[in-house]
This record gives structure tokens, C-alpha cells and sequence, in this order.
RNA sequence: GCCCCCAUCGUCUAGUGGCCCAGGACGCCGGCCUCUCACGCCGGAAACAGGGGUUCGAGUCCCCUUGGGGGCGCCA
């Protein structure tokens, strides 16, 4: 084995501006940014908006906007593509006067129509080639696009870094466009030429691009120029098996952040799909570039689950320390789909009583949410004022003779002197025993008149975190009627 | 139709010829813990698609079948 000569390895996200950033380009970006990390290299981020008709500066924003909800960064300013339509189409001119290429007369309408025959007749689909002799030249009474001349003998093999070598006959690949009649580079020729200019090193993408290398290979080879080495990583499906794409359904990472996903747990489950280190299921970012690379990239395309997102957020949700997991929640609350609970939540946070309690009931809540937005539910006992609501359940322990205990037991609570959590746990406790109730017929009362819920961290922080007046307050509450 | 790719529990995967009557994780089921809910802990059900080879030996290599996916645009 002979090291090879090492230039920095640069990798390119390279996503076409048609839509928002779906779970298929994240897991791209993130295969590209790690790798390009691991290596002590960088990633570009290129926009490849070249169909001016179909790329929108709203998807831009989107693709950007949800890469740096990610954490996933880029080298430079994005590039546009289209802005460099004049250097692709120097070397759509090159390819042609090296006899690489091929003017076609041929309309949309046409091609069509021979598509169609074809399949009706069961032949191949493609290109026929009926242009390739013609010898048209620019000004002539139809509309010029220029062809790819793609070698009709021989076969191209790809040494893919995940597929491995992949093999396709010449004559099965047909003369793909280079320049539209319009004089607009394809996506194509933009792509080597771009991939070359930049000094890309490694196109890590959709296995639905494998036949694009093949096509992207000849023109290469035709230019003399060396390709990326590529790696072609299998798609994600819907939990139908389906491809994920946007017409079924398929979501945006901004809607995972609006369902209150922590970027480090959707990092580390995109990761999951279609490579592993070994056993591992949990990676820190870190870990992740330690040991990400192509090596132990699978073949056999992954169905995205919710359920296993949802555990692996839990856990990143528990053992994110607790400042970290606060900046989070602020980040997720103007993106939270509950805008009612919210908003509220906003502007008691904007208080230092609110601030702080939430701070301090944080550690006791984050070890019950799996996302942001149960964080933001299970904290609603913070954000809404008195009378607070009730749930149905929290109503019914009340009813049926919790009222009874808080009457009981407020004298009681009135009485302890110094409001802490083992002071008010031991007084409690004491009453309880004196009552003969069990601990849990005394705490779902309290529970229910200080969160309005049946589910809440241990009813001693409860009520530590609310502290005195507003925990006597709130069970005063609830013995007047109130809510 | 043609070309290419893929195939281990329901799902994500470990496994690179003997360490595998197949391991982990999620989910599911049962139990423990317990002031609720989670967490945690213990246990359980659950897979090498089928058929041929190669080999002393195959989940691992080869072939076929079946199933799945991708591509075949003047989209990217």
C-alpha cells in the first residue's frame, strides 16, 4: 500500500433550490460536513439553480435557514450555480470544437413523442442521436441545444467509496444535453465543471445520482480532467418502504424543529442511517467526526422511524446540561406549534421570578420530556396564571375527595417554617402518616391543585420551585372552587 | 420495457469464512423501583427472503429466483 498524495479534502452540499431542506439532503449534508470534518477538511455549500424556472430565493432561505438549525457549516458564502452559467458554457464551446459534442434540433415536443414510441414499442427510452451527424450549426431556423457526444463503445466503471465498483455500458447512456436552445448549461455540465473549478475531492450524495456519475464520468474523461471520487449513499424511506420524497409526504427539518427536535439528536439519529460504529447508538458531535467515514456506510437504503428520533431526543433531551437545554427550549418556543402556551411561556420568562423557577424546575422536567415541546407542555404549570385550569384527570382527584386533603393538610403546610423541599417533604410525610394515607393520596391532590395535572416532577420541588405564597395560593384556589 | 443497485428481528443495525443454535438499539410484552409521569434496572417474544453451488466449515464467497429501490428530462 502506497499512501496516496493527500490534498485537502473538500466536499460539496450541493441541493437544488426547489423546496425547503427535507430529511434526505439533511442526512446528505451531514455525511458531507462530517467526513469533510474528519478529515480536517471543508464543505461548499453550492446551489444548484441553473432551472431558473423551478429554483425560488424562499427554498434558499429554507436550505440555509435549516443547515444552520443543524449546526452544519459551511466554507465561504453559498454558491450560486447559475452565476456561473459563462464558465460552463466556455466549456460547452471547448467540448464542442474538440468534436465532443453535437448540435440537436430536436424539440421538447419531438423528444417527447419519441419517449413515448419507444416505450410503446419496448425499446431503450433514450436519445436516439438522429442530430449526432447533422453537423448543425448556430444560426439555423430551429433553436439549438448542444449534446454530450458520449462514446457509443466501452464501458464506464465507477469506483464508488460506498457501492463499490458499478459498471455501465457506453451505449446504454445516450447523448445527454450540455446547453438548453436557450443557451442555459444542464445540470450536468454545471456539475463537473463546478466539481473541477472548486476543487471538490469527494461527491458524497443520493445513490439516484449514480447514473449521473457514469454520465458526469464521460464528460471528464472528455475534458481531460480527473473526477471526485464518489460515494453514492442509499436513500431514505418512509416507514411504507416508499421513496422519502416531498409529494409523500416527507417534512422539512424546520417542521422537526417545530416539533421540538434538538439538533444534536437529529444529528446523531441521521448519522444512525446507514452507518454505525459498532454498537454505538448515542454520539456527541464530536464523537461523531471522530469516527464518522465512508468505510462504514451501508448499502441497503433506511426507513426513517419516529419512534427510534423520538428516544434517541429523550435522551439527549435528559443528559443535555441543563443551560444548554434551556437555550434550546428558547430557540424552539417562537418555532413551537402550541403558539397559545408559547407566547405565554415568552412573556413569564421575561420575568426574573419566571426565569429563575424555570431554571430551577428545568432538571425535574428534562428527565420527563422526549421533545421541546412536551418540555413547553409539562412546564405549562409555570407559564399559566391562577386560577390555573385543570385536565380532566387533575378534576377528578379534586372531586373525589381531594378537596378534602388540601383543607386537611393546608394548616399544615401554613405551619412550616422554613419553606424548603426536605422541610416540606417531612412535614408532609408526617401528616400523611397521621392521617394513615398513603404518601400518593396527598401528593395527586397537590399535585393537582399546584400543576393542574396529574404529571409533574416530585411534589416537594413542586412546591419548593412555586414556593410559599404562590403554593398556598393556589391550593386556596381550588378550596374556593376556583378553575 | 431497458440499465443500475439492494436484501440479518416490525424498524435502525453489528457481523468482512470458524468467536453466531446470530449481538446491540428503538418499539412491543412482563416485572422491579415509586407521590404521578418519566428515568433507571431485570426478564421475554422477535431476523440471516428462497434455492443451488464453493468450502472441512457460510449470515459472511459465487449463481439463479423472488422481493424492494433507483435511473432512463432542453429537472437537479
Amino acid at each position: 500500500m502506497f499512501a496516496a498524495p493527500m490534498s485537502k479534502v473538500i466536499t460539496r452540499f450541493a441541493p437544488s433550490p426547489t423546496g425547503f431542506l427535507h430529511i434526505g439532503g439533511a442526512r446528505t449534508a451531514l455525511f458531507n460536513w462530517l467526513y469533510a470534518a474528519h478529515h480536517g477538511g471543508h464543505m461548499l455549500l453550492r446551489i444548484e439553480d441553473t432551472d431558473r424556472e423551478r429554483s425560488t430565493q424562499a427554498a434558499i432561505d429554507a436550505i440555509i435557514d435549516g443547515l444552520s438549525w443543524l449546526g452544519l457549516t459551511w466554507e465561504g458564502e453559498p454558491i450560486s450555480q447559475f452565476a456561473r452559467a459563462e464558465r460552463h458554457r466556455e466549456i460547452a464551446r471547448q467540448l464542442l470544437e474538440t468534436g465532443h459534442a453535437y448540435y440537436c434540433q430536436c424539440t421538447p415536443e419531438e423528444l417527447a413523442e419519441m419517449r413515448q414510441r419507444a416505450r410503446a414499442e419496448g425499446r431503450p427510452v433514450g436519445y436516439d442521436g438522429r442530430c449526432r451527424d447533422l453537423n448543425l450549426k448556430p444560426p439555423h431556423d430551429k433553436p439549438l441545444a448542444l449534446r454530450f457526444k458520449s462514446p457509443d463503445a466501452g464501458r464506464i466503471v465507477i469506483e464508488d467509496r460506498v457501492q463499490g465498483p458499478v459498471t455501465f455500458e457506453a451505449a446504454a447512456l445516450d447523448d445527454l444535453v450540455l446547453l438548453r436552445a436557450d443557451g442555459t448549461p444542464t445540470y450536468n455540465l454545471a456539475v463537473v465543471v463546478d466539481d473541477h473549478d472548486m476543487g471538490v475531492t469527494h461527491a458524497i450524495r443520493g445513490v439516484d445520482h449514480l447514473t449521473n456519475a457514469a454520465r458526469q464520468s464521460m464528460i471528464y474523461e472528455a475534458l481531460g480532467w480527473t473526477p471526485p471520487v464518489f460515494a453514492h449513499i442509499p436513500l431514505i424511506h418512509g416507514s411504507d418502504g416508499a421513496k422519502l420524497s416531498k409529494r409523500h409526504g416527507a417534512l422539512g427539518v424546520e417542521a422537526y424543529r417545530a416539533m421540538g427536535y434538538l439538533p444534536e439528536a437529529m444529528r446523531n439519529y441521521l448519522a444512525r442511517l446507514g452507518w454505525s460504529h459498532g454498537d454505538e447508538e448515542i454520539f456527541s458531535t464530536e464523537q461523531l467526526i471522530e469516527w464518522f467515514d465512508l468505510d462504514n456506510v451501508g448499502k441497503s437504503p433506511a426507513r426513517f422511524d419516529v419512534a427510534k428520533l423520538q428516544s434517541v431526543n429523550g435522551w439527549w433531551m435528559r443528559h443535555l446540561d441543563t443551560l444548554t437545554l434551556r437555550d434550546r427550549f428558547m430557540v424552539f418556543l417562537p418555532h413551537a406549534e402550541d403558539r397559545e402556551l408559547a407566547d405565554k411561556a415568552a412573556r413569564v420568562l421575561e420575568t426574573d421570578t419566571g426565569w429563575a423557577r424555570f431554571t430551577q424546575a428545568l432538571p425535574g422536567l428534562k428527565e420527563r420530556a422526549k421533545t421541546l415541546a412536551e418540555l413547553l407542555e409539562l412546564s405549562a404549570w409555570l407559564f399559566r396564571g391562577r386560577p390555573l385550569p385543570l385536565t380532566d384527570k387533575a378534576r377528578k382527584i379534586l372531586d373525589k375527595g381531594g378537596r378534602k386533603v388540601l383543607a386537611d393538610i393546608l394548616p399544615v403546610l401554613e405551619a412550616v417554617p422554613h419553606w424548603t423541599e426536605e422541610a416540606l417533604e417531612t412535614a408532609i410525610k408526617a401528616f400523611a402518616e397521621e392521617k394513615e394515607l398513603k404518601l400518593g393520596k396527598v401528593a395527586q391532590p397537590l399535585r393537582a391543585a399546584l400543576t393542574g395535572s396529574t404529571v409533574s416532577p416530585g411534589i416537594f420541588e413542586v412546591l419548593a420551585i412555586l414556593e410559599r405564597d404562590e403554593s398556598l395560593a393556589r391550593i386556596g384556589d381550588q378550596l374556593a372552587g376556583h378553575g
